[in-house]
DNA sequence: TCTTAAAGATAATTCGATTTAGTAAATCGA
DNA sequence: TCGATTTACTAAATCGAATTATCTTTAAGA
């Protein structure tokens, strides 16, 4: 292991180009209204480049106050499959501003959240990030009033702090309209009983488009289990084909009751798509695109939503504005075409 | 949105507790061979309540060089489901100790990655994990060698960083003992074609089993595809029951491949497990979980290798001794038993 | 030729901590 | 009682940059 010897400063970039340390910082951050001769510039260039030169965000940092990092603070995000995409996209918008992201893994304990927000806000974030998975409403720590933040996948009661979330009833209703306009009229759907936005959204998006089509409402068209795993899909397929035997199409709550669902209708001896159609939710790629037929389904625009989320908080970060409404975003989720339809 | 106000300094402090600034720092840090009293102990810390004071991480920074964080560059990483153990493993090892994870995601662009390393640096990071999805070899950028660091699921040619990597042999060796051990003889393994260590140590770790467990070592007893997805393993599983029809057992490269099997299996009217046995690779939950029978399969200890990494630079980031022997590790992976086996 | 402005560069201060080198008062040993 | 310790605390330097206030020099204008 090789001991990092202490690295070039700007004094020492000064010295070696001959110049004062004022005119390297002029030239390096290219500072308005300064005049410096190409000569000079050049010279310091070349130093900057012979010695390696970086400037030390710790200094920059100290004397602007700001750090040009945006903290993520999230639940059980990073280890959900795909939870990756937030971060990513977060990450990426970041980047091409010149930000860093500092991660931060709450678990949900709400103590620990708090004690993590803190942390960041020692260090000086310039943002915050509060993600969920599991869109959900939460109740925001005092602490993010504090600084520019923006909540993901979730909101609070008042809508007081920017959110952005997908937007699960379109996806509802534009999943079931696919099928209708394949020509389904008798199309059931799985769904969770759990009490989170996107199991109602969705059921909701579903209905309004079985309206909207004239489609003879039945409530029993929907099925329930009681969490968003293959054996809800598995259970709610034959619960609905003993209601209906000569149902035609499926919409899932998410990929892996769909994983169920074929399951089910696989041993039914029906074909998908020929007999049944199945559209799922979320696109979880490795299931999605790994059954047999692969499977349509409705994008889960995790990446994207990283994306608005963190553009936003810099957007205000950097907006000497005081008040400016509270910007919030609802993000569609675009069909996955697939074989399953 | 609030504007933040001005955080208070040490000096606030000092000011309102009526001591020096440096009595303060005394009494934060816990300075040995520093007598306090009692009394003053307690009225700063009063104080310190009293204005919700926090340190400046940038100012301390500054002062000591080292910013209690550690980088992790990784390749396609924080995408790839369950990737995100990686960085939780490392981040909680870290948070352990009091650090910080900062994240930069490098796609696999040589010298993006270079860049984001030097941009790590001038954020005086004390450590950085360089990780990859899917083990492999890799040249590590120069730039690693200036600062602590160590590899993850990957190594370079002549070991010359630390570096964690599963045991990709000994979980083929174990994936397959169980099945011998249960009883099969006649046992094949569905792989990919694809370059990688895994499927390499995998396939070498299933013919030593065979070997040791003196089965007759057919070398027809694999089967190729030439990636790891289901695909590979529908037809893998088609092409092992051609060349042998009493086949009863099918250890696949992972869990996808898995996946493709069952669909074989199902078509080809053979029950999980009675009539064959199935074992995958990976765990991926999703997945494993998911399917019908659900599946046993190697756990690839992606938390722990993310947990080994960040204990290991940091404890090399600590250590003031020059040249200890550069550590490595091989994590094994459990068996995690469901119910294909 | 003298004034003034612009160009080119710099000295000194600052950000908020840590840390070294002291100082003053209290305590101790003989 | 006097010098030596110990206790309790502080002043000032420092880390590496950004930034403000200044200072020269040179060129232009009258």
């Amino acid at each position: 292991m090789k001991r990092n010897k202490k690295r070039p400063t700007m004094g020492d970039v000064a010295r070696l180009s001959g110049v004062s340390q004022t005119t390297v910082s002029f030239v390096i951050n290219d500072v308005p209204n300064t005049s410096i001769s190409e000569k000079t510039r050049a010279a310091v260039m070349k130093a900057v480049k012979e010695l390696g030169y970086t400037p030390n965000a710790m200094a920059i940092g100290l004397r602007t106050s700001q750090s040009r990092v945006l903290g993520l603070v999230a639940d059980e995000i990073a280890i959900t499959p795909f939870g990756g995409y937030i971060i990513k996209g977060a990450q990426d918008a970041a980047r091409e501003h010149g930000w860093l992201l500092m991660l931060m893994n709450s678990g949900k304990d709400a103590s620990i959240e708090d004690e993590e927000i803190s942390i960041l806000l020692s260090r000086q974030v310039d943002g915050i990030i509060l993600a969920t998975m599991r869109h959900r409403i939460v109740e925001p720590p005092q602490l993010l009033y504090q600084i520019p933040s923006v909540l993901l996948d979730c909101r609070d009661e008042g809508n007081t702090l920017p959110f952005v979330v997908p937007d699960e009833f379109l996806g509802g209703y534009q999943a079931t309209e696919l099928l209708l306009k394949k020509g389904h009229r008798c199309v059931g759907m799985i769904n969770t009983t759990e009490d989170v936005p996107s199991a109602k959204l969705r059921e909701k998006g579903f209905l309004q488009a079985l309206a909207d089509y004239n489609v003879p409402d039945a409530d029993d068209l929907v099925a329930y289990g009681d969490d968003g795993n293959a054996k809800t899909g598995y259970d709610g397929t034959k619960t609905l084909f003993s209601r209906y035997e000569d149902m035609t199409a499926l919409f899932c709550f998410n990929d892996r009751v769909a994983m169920g669902a074929y399951d089910a209708l696989r041993l039914m001896q029906k074909r998908i798509p020929e007999d049944v159609a199945v559209i799922g939710f979320d696109n979880y790629e490795i299931i999605a695109a790994n059954l047999y037929p692969e499977l349509t389904t409705m994008h889960l625009p995790l990446y994207e939503m990283g994306k608005w989320a963190a553009e936003t908080v810099l957007q205000i970060a950097q907006s000497t504005g005081e008040t400016e409404a509270t910007p919030q975003a609802m993000i569609p989720c675009p069909l996955v075409m697939r074989n399953s339809v």
